[in-house]
DNA sequence: GTTGATGATATCGGTCTTGATCATGCCCCG
DNA sequence: CGGGGCATGATCAAGACCGATATCATCAAC
């Protein structure tokens, strides 16, 4: 699934234009993407909770060499899946 | 950030109703959703892709008792960051 | 049609996930 | 706008799985 097929799907579902559509998605994008770039966890009950975790590791390897590389530490998003989406065993 | 949040940064930027938001955002999680559960791959250029992966884990442990639980194995979500979301390090 | 982001691949270390339970707080509904 | 229902966070241990690197082909997005 891409882009495109989310918004034939909410333009249908949510029964606003395909322009509209468009338009809502990417805000939908960009706000969280935003969010994210701050550093803020985003949560969305029932579909699942995107966190901005701190990261600690420090050695990493070149799979081609073989060499050690160091992992300097940063962030990393999380993607915690709700109820609704933890059930798919 | 949670839902309404989102809701009110897309009422805003994509110019449509805060009702339309409403219907808009949980038309998008609902179709995202669906298609997680049916077990596809959503790639959303820039922003990241939620793939469903196989999980073979084997052994848990109840905190509280320290007793040992078996996790059967399942699928599990995992979000990998694009390129927009990589750089916040 | 064009542009450029993403997948695949290999290796090894160490962070992180997973199940159960209680308290907190998000979200629905009046 | 406030109350209540119920999803979610934290917690434990042990083992599974991620992440770093570079390059080419593929395909999402405009």
């Amino acid at each position: 699934m891409i882009k495109t097929d989310i918004i034939n799907n909410v333009s249908k579902n949510a029964d606003i234009t395909r322009v509209k559509a468009v338009v809502a998605v990417e805000a939908i994008l960009d706000a969280m993407k935003e969010s994210m770039r701050r550093g803020e966890r985003i949560e969305l009950r029932g579909f699942g909770v995107f966190q901005v975790k701190p990261r600690k590791k420090g050695i990493g390897r070149n799979p081609r060499t073989g060499t050690e590389v160091r992992i300097p530490p940063g962030k990393t998003i999380r993607f915690k899946p709700g109820k609704d989406l933890r059930n798919l065993r």
